[in-house]
DNA sequence: TTGTAGGCGTTATCAG
DNA sequence: CTGATAACGCCTACAA
């Protein structure tokens, strides 16, 4: 009951051979119609499934691919992730999941281990530590093809799917202009990361093209927690200038400077106005909802997912994709004030 | 540079056979020293990597295990998933996700498709929708090991881990006994699935153990969202005798009722006391912080991680193995009354 | 201690 | 249209 069935078994019961089975099973053209439904029928009788490991010895494709991110339950990646099994399952792909903690040892490790298993593509989100870019070569070397989204590297036939980072920062800050905030501080986590670096120049473009002078006092660079979000307000309340708003590259600082501004009595957003970047779920559910910047995750891992099948569509041609997906400005409490020409979510 | 280098390639640059440099690789105990070093040597320096379809054809095992969840992007869930990897990728094994979208069709199809694709385990949590054990009766048939976290199917064979729910159920509504509220309603999603009903059970059972009544009226069958919670809290507030407090079996029912509590100016806790289930991240970010239950679900995935494991070792001898977690009570504002005996959190 | 040969399940090439 | 055969890369009796 158990043993596999293969097309010699087949092949016996029909009297065939099994290459003939094997073409029948594949729709090849010079295989009489007759014999093919045949086998085919004789096939589902028997309950055969092809053996893949066979097929991938032969062909060497796994119909694996590779999925690499920091963590896989921040919802930002899972929802990516979500995306990616969603437009790969239907076309008959796995999909493998690893993740780096941050940490740049493992990512090369990681990416090795893949590379070993075969898998027909990787997908991956750089890690904060990565500097290197030895194993990404590997990678591409083994003609494998290889697509980063959101955290990437910029290099040579590497493709990559990220929001427009710029805009997303722009609008953000342009937000809270509009609803009347002309001191707007930054709460940013790696310059050094071109996320938070195009986040980071959109801000620093709404001031100027507003004629709001920017400000080095009010760049602050804090880890992305909650923790950091506090200590934010904290410093840059003691400014003789205070701010009177704050976006945030990170959802859970400016949570951290939600709750901090509470305690010192400050309100939100009246007297100073909180936006984020992300939308992570919980912005939605607090009493004082944030505002936020929304990166459609989902979409983000199905568009990479599209790059990766076009890449595999076109074996021979390298194919380097830059999508660029657009962020949209969520508006909630946290930055309504009843001044702004705004429309509240 | 980018042609795989087999055994046969370093047995020519050595003058040896092929069989040899396999034992050598392998650590052959019956094969000299010096060959053996020899060989590990130029196979480091020939970039030799073993062709693991090569090895899964001959063996049999492909060193996958595939994971089936309702969603990846539930953190109940990707939490799990993180865990699992965690566990599993040390040991040398890949993790395979596949998502069902509550879809028993959807859940079968994907079964057959990772035994297609040979993993060598199963770890999944079933579809609500599931009704049939046709596809994991497959799953045993094929001799693969599975094993079900959360929502499990009792059937014989199938290892399990599950956290004690009607531990977390008698847990919360005694929590709501100890604060005073006496009127204590419930909101399940579906009294057919045991991880529901096992809740439901130690409500009934901590009413029982403090001389409350059960009131049938306050049970409430919901889905898992917000807006469930406030139809139910509507509902609810309808009664002659309407109730002071709901234990709700999802975070998100609880979620909706406490802002529907809010629109109708009732007071949490003080008024109405509330306690969810899962910790979902959103709970202890909110406003008014939500009481729940913790599930663990990185150690659950750990777990199943490491039943699977212990399947392994054992290929022969049939194990079945149910792991049964304890839940913990993490209480918050939504139920922190202050003539209660609890400590905040 | 090492070599030889066969097989894991498929598919591709070459005949017929 | 179909059959025979080799090959994908590795492992393992069996022989030497």
């Amino acid at each position: 009951m158990k043993e596999k069935v293969t097309i010699y078994d087949i092949a016996k019961a029909l009297n065939i051979t099994a290459a003939t089975v094997s073409r029948a099973l594949n729709n090849n053209p010079k295989i009489s119609e007759a014999t093919k439904t045949l086998v085919m029928e004789t096939a589902k009788k028997m309950n055969y499934e092809q053996n893949r490991f066979a097929l991938a010895l032969k062909s060497g494709k796994s119909h694996n691919v590779g999925v690499i991110v920091p963590f896989i339950n921040r919802n930002f990646f899972s929802s990516i992730i979500r995306g990616i099994e969603e437009e790969l399952y239907p076309k008959g792909y796995h999909v493998i999941i690893c993740q780096t903690h941050e940490d740049a040892k493992k990512e090369e490790e990681t990416v090795q281990n893949l590379l070993n298993a075969q898998v027909d593509g990787i997908l991956m989100s750089v890690s904060k530590t990565t500097q290197q870019v030895r194993h990404f070569k590997k990678i591409l070397k083994s003609n494998t093809p290889l697509v980063f989204f959101d955290r990437i590297k910029e290099m040579d036939g590497v493709s990559t799917v990220t929001i427009n980072d710029f805009q997303g920062g722009y609008m953000a800050t342009k937000h809270l202009i509009d609803v009347g905030c002309t001191r707007i501080a930054h709460a940013t986590v790696d310059l050094a990361l071109p996320i938070y670096k195009h986040r980071f120049e959109g801000y620093k473009q709404a001031l100027e093209d507003h004629d709001i002078a920017y400000n080095d006092d009010y760049l602050i660079t804090t880890k992305s927690d909650i923790d950091a979000g506090e200590k934010a307000i904290k410093k840059l309340l003691k400014l003789k200038n205070a701010p009177d708003a704050i976006f945030s590259a990170s959802d859970y600082a400016a949570l951290g400077a939600i709750q901090q501004l509470n305690v010192l009595g400050i309100k939100v957003p009246d007297d100073f106005a909180v936006v984020g970047f992300s939308n992570e779920p919980f912005t939605q559910f607090m009493e004082l909802s944030m505002s936020t910047v929304d990166q459609s995750p989902v979409e983000m891992g199905k568009t990479a997912a599209r790059v990766f099948l076009e890449q595999m569509k076109e074996p021979n041609l390298k194919i380097m994709k830059k999508v660029e997906l657009s962020p949209e400005l969520i508006v909630r409490k946290s930055s309504s004030k009843l001044t702004a020409n705004n429309k509240q979510i």
